[in-house]
DNA sequence: ATCCCTCGAATTGCATACAAATATTGTCTG
DNA sequence: CAGACAATATTTGTATGCAATTCGAGGGAT
């Protein structure tokens, strides 16, 4: 199934995705230069397409798009990092509040099922940063709110950013547990608690701040896996 | 070549300020199409230029991008609608919490003076609501946190849409007293107050939806002022 | 050795050309 | 006259080419 597969609308969709995604884990880290030419050598597609997916990733604020410099993987502030997850608190608070009492046994499968596999993935760095934050995202989406879903998606995948910059290398980002405490309470229908919950949730990945990691690998080297999963090149 | 006037860092962006002024001015209305060569060519610079800023305008979400069938100004739905406004709550929340109690004198009177200004215009339907829309953005603004303004700015012109769309015609949006109080009890410090007020503030334009209107004006006609304004064509 | 200038290579900004897809018009048939 | 179909005209999708800008290396001059 190497050859179209599902295309999901547009080649162009197809670059942004190869490229949020090896942001996302981290392969190419923030800072990296995001050259036109290389990125769509890599990719088989030309730079026109290339460099739509890099507007998008920049409105997405993954990517710095510096005019006549070029694109570079963006690189928060700490401070920057600190509001970004101050907005987040007052998002998933709404998540929070939208879903308490309301969850169908369906979707508290969905969550169970998915807490029992970031267990499973602990040791595993980067799947593990990965799976944490799709259970935000999992459970915005379950709000069927779409303003609320894109941005605790845009927002959660900065995240990543900021941790990859300033997190604890190997403390496990969000502590399972607390997933776990928080879906406990969604269920039961607290409120309250499930807020405060998600607030120190929340709270406790913002303290844990500390050094940065660079490597520099080619981006070439990079890419070739990403192309492959999105059936380009 | 026309001036190039303050350009403000490529022209793509341009063109990305000229249509986004058009849509929220409501002389694109929800719905309209954007085709590219019509655009560019009104505005003097290429389909290059245009679907860059058709891509922007979609990831802001006030423009739809069908693939292969052209993009239009997005049509929200009414249910779209309520739950833009639930998220808008969440945040503004947040921005009332930041500022209470918070406020220079400088930033008081940049609002106070705003408040006034909404009042002289308060007969131009056109003008009215992009005022009352900016005294929301004005106060993020000044929380200093760059994806709550952006996040803020992004639903206040989505806000525009909706009320096109559904709004009364000839109700003033925003009760402009209810914006003065606001900014009293944020003076004040008065934060749970100043939080009910922006919630009954906001919900009282929620439940203000009623019927569309719809001019079907030609697009080329309709972008030649904004064109000027951004130093196009 | 350090600074500065100049020139060439690499990269971005933008327009244009062409292919693919969709909408439209006109015509024929029942 | 309605509906189907074919030919055509628009419009989008993508690649490529050229001008403009930035980056980096080399070569004086101090």
């Amino acid at each position: 199934m190497a050859q179209k597969g599902r295309d999901g609308g547009g080649r162009s969709q197809a670059v942004h995705r190869a490229l949020k995604r090896a942001i996302l884990d981290q392969a190419l880290s923030p800072g990296t230069k995001l050259p036109e030419d290389s990125i769509g050598e890599r990719l088989g597609v030309s730079r026109t397409l290339v460099r739509e997916a890099l507007v998008r990733l920049s409105e997405e604020g993954l990517v710095d798009l510096r005019p006549n410099k070029g694109a570079v993987v963006a690189r928060p502030t700490l401070e920057e990092g600190r509001n970004l997850f101050l907005t987040r608190m007052a998002l998933e608070r709404l998540v929070v509040e939208t879903l308490s009492g309301r969850l169908m046994q369906e979707q508290i499968d969905a969550l169970s099922t998915h807490i029992r596999a970031e267990e499973a993935a602990k040791t595993e760095h980067a799947a593990s940063i990965r799976l944490a934050g799709e259970f935000h995202t999992l459970l915005a989406q379950m709000t069927h709110n779409a303003s609320l879903i894109r941005y605790v998606n845009e927002l959660v995948a900065r995240s990543s950013l900021i941790l990859a910059l300033y997190g604890r290398p190997h403390s496990s980002e969000c502590a399972v547990s607390e997933h776990q405490d928080l879906l406990d309470k969604l269920v039961a229908g607290k409120t309250d608690e499930a807020v405060t919950l998600m607030r120190h949730h929340l709270d406790s990945i913002t303290t844990r701040a500390l050094l940065p990691t660079d490597d520099g690998r080619s981006i070439k080297d990079v890419l070739s896996a990403y192309a492959a999963a999105e059936g380009l090149a």
